[in-house]
DNA sequence: CCGCGAATGTAATATGATATAACTTCGCGG
DNA sequence: CCGCGAAGTTATATCATATTACATTCGCGG
């Protein structure tokens, strides 16, 4: 059944809001298959238009990734700040770091468009992805709840981020089963979260330290 | 101009080593342009042969990807063996850690196909790519030194494995300069490798207490 | 040495996706 | 009310995957 138009709906010939209905429809695919799900034709199949419909918002295959990719992230940031934004006893960076683990196996499609893929890769330092990017950064960062020692902090940052989504890539491909025992998922995301509050603070320390 | 049969020339008609060549052909092609980038008409073109004939090999374009993968996990295995077996003033681990580094920045199109693509997020459990992964990581544990206290030898290699693939893919998506800074890839992996050897070190010793 | 089957090619073709071109419909501002 | 531009349409070119039917060659048993 083709989806009706969202906004104001034209009339039978105009869609009304293709633009937005065809990221939304593409996000669902990616979801489920990966970067390489979207097609443009199944697209506007689905939608009930007719296939060339999308060139006349994406300029090809490529571009419409792109903005799929920032509207994940834009998603991805709004549950991260309500995460962490709500009061709870674990510390932010610990809701933030489960969430990320699970978002990124329950969500691995798109997971994967955003950490790994061509597209942001290629995405140009100054563009609306990157900066989606570092935005969704500067909240890991804003998680860690650390003194405003701007590069101890962000070396920190950069450390758990990296490490969190090395667990996500690995629990995904199925190799965070040992030889010697199935190691937990949470467990090994709770101890690096552990671990970063340790080396930060001892860092911290030490530069108090050295400093006075 | 099309490349010629590697093994037994046997004559024009049957190339010899199609099988081959095209894994070959093909990893230098995900070389330059990840995944995406094998196109089974283009690398039959680039052999000299007929557009069908690499499916006399490989059942269908998935299946070439797997075998490609396969092949490269080889190459990569090799390569941290001989770094990891030649003496040298820098630890095991470090050797590998930054060799990592370098392969994943360098190579970047075949570390995704290793460790970000589809392909080996759906090789099954006895495959011979998930060997292929498992063997590696046996490397990465050999690396560690540790003396044979097999699970927690076992997390901090997950956990070190983890850090460096994340420091790989976030470096590839030039999300390691932050606001104040920009920090060293070769820096930050350092960093990594002196933490887990100490929280190893560390959790050796606890255990050791609470066993005696 | 011959012939036969399996392996490995080729040519022809169906299907489906990307992308472009040329035309149509419709809302809206002057 | 008219014409322009945005957003559709149909038609078509191109290209990649994959299958089918046919051709060639290797190697092996008789």
């Amino acid at each position: 059944m083709p989806l009706r138009p969202a906004r104001k709906a034209l009339n039978a010939y105009h869609h009304g809001d293709l633009r937005d209905a065809l990221v939304q429809a593409a996000l669902h695919e990616v979801e489920l298959g990966g970067p390489e799900a979207i097609s443009i034709s199944a697209l506007a199949k689905k939608l009930g238009v007719s296939q060339p419909a999308p060139y006349k918002h994406f300029a090809d295959r490529e571009s419409l990734l792109t903005a799929v990719t920032a509207e994940a992230f834009r998603q991805f940031s709004a549950m991260m700040r309500a995460a962490i934004e709500k009061p709870s006893k674990q510390s932010k960076l610990s809701r933030f770091a489960q969430l990320t683990l699970d978002f990124g196996l329950r969500r691995n499609g798109i997971y994967r468009l955003m950490f790994a893929s061509r597209t942001m890769a290629c995405a140009p330092k100054g563009s609306e992805l990157h900066s989606a990017a570092m935005e969704t950064f500067e909240l890991l960062v804003e998680a860690l709840e650390a003194p405003a020692v701007g590069l101890l902090r962000e070396r920190s940052a950069l450390k758990i981020w990296a490490s969190l989504h090395g667990v996500v890539m690995l629990a995904e491909q199925g190799l965070l089963t040992g030889q010697v025992a199935h190691v937990s998922r949470e467990e090994l995301v709770e101890d690096i979260v552990r671990e970063t509050k340790l080396a930060l603070s001892v860092a911290i320390e030490k530069a108090g330290k050295a400093g006075s």
